[in-house]
DNA sequence: AAATTAATCAACCGCCCAGTT
DNA sequence: GAACTGGGCGGTTGATTAATT
């Protein structure tokens, strides 16, 4: 008899898991996980759950590459919010935090990096630079550094919010690059043409709704095991032998 | 073809906040 | 009102894949 508990798993989610998961979040909703992690006996954490449900398992959830209207997105919303990347993420119909956050780090690395390169040339082929004070900014830009502050943390206009949330108020510029700095780097590198995208969001009509997990109808879930053909799905139905693998879960549905 | 570097993605960690007891 | 707990969020890291040398 094993009585030691079972480490709590880390790392990667198999495709059980996977099925696992969406199986109890369709029946318990996705609010409740460290009651789904337990019962699932997935040995996850709650937080393990919801992450893998919200970044990955998510009917409605856009796989690829984002877009080029996304990106423009993405870039505004920064400019607006700073690195508010669940607030940004909702005005992205089917993506994430995870991925915009992501797709950001990449994008202002090579930012970064292109900057640097253009600046070391214009270094050395003239000293003629029409625009001196961006050239200021751009070489403050600490390329990255993993560890110690992000070069990204732009903070944005909500940055006092923030800086007051975490204790660590930060001083405009102390961090060598300030919000302002990257919009003038972005605006050296031809991307200043960001406009508003009119009708493609706004905050009051943020209507992408995902189908309501309360109101649990397996035919949206279809959607989500879309690796699935359909003999196999039937194996996930509820009832299944496949299915509450764990006793608190079989109690729970048998009542 | 192998080695190296860069880019991307998935997952964990720690902190904070809101709700509950 | 204090303590506790669960969930959400942002930051960071590690693994994998793609591109380059």
């Amino acid at each position: 008899m094993k009585i030691v508990q079972e480490e709590v798993r880390k790392g990667p989610w198999t495709e059980q898991e996977d099925i696992l998961l969406i199986n109890f979040v369709h029946l318990f909703g996705d609010r409740r996980w460290d009651f789904i992690a337990k019962v699932t006996g997935l040995n996850r954490t709650g937080k393990s759950c919801r992450l893998r449900w919200v970044n990955y398992l998510h009917p409605g959830l856009k796989r690829g590459k984002l877009t080029p209207q996304e990106e423009k997105l993405v870039l505004e919303l920064h400019h607006k919010w700073g690195n508010r990347w669940s607030r940004i993420a909702r005005k992205l119909p089917g993506r994430t935090d995870n991925e915009i956050k992501n797709y950001w780090r990449t994008h202002m690395r090579k930012k970064a990096q292109e900057n640097k390169r253009a600046i070391s040339h214009s270094k050395s082929s003239s000293n003629h630079c029409s625009s001196s004070s961006n050239v200021t900014a751009v070489n403050s830009f600490p390329v990255q550094d993993s560890g110690g502050v992000s070069f990204y943390d732009t903070g944005g206009p909500d940055k006092l919010d923030l800086a007051g949330k975490n204790q660590e108020v930060v001083k405009e510029g102390e961090k060598g690059y300030s919000m302002d700095d990257i919009w003038k780097d972005i605006d050296l590198s031809g991307e200043s043409n960001i406009t508003p995208i009119n009708g493609f969001y706004d905050e009051g009509s943020c209507n992408f709704l995902y189908p309501s997990v309360a109101s649990t109808s397996w035919e949206y879930c279809s959607d989500t095991l879309w690796k699935l053909d359909g003999e196999e799905s039937k194996m996930f139905l509820p009832g299944d032998e496949f299915f509450p693998c764990n006793e608190d879960a079989r109690v729970f549905l048998t009542g």
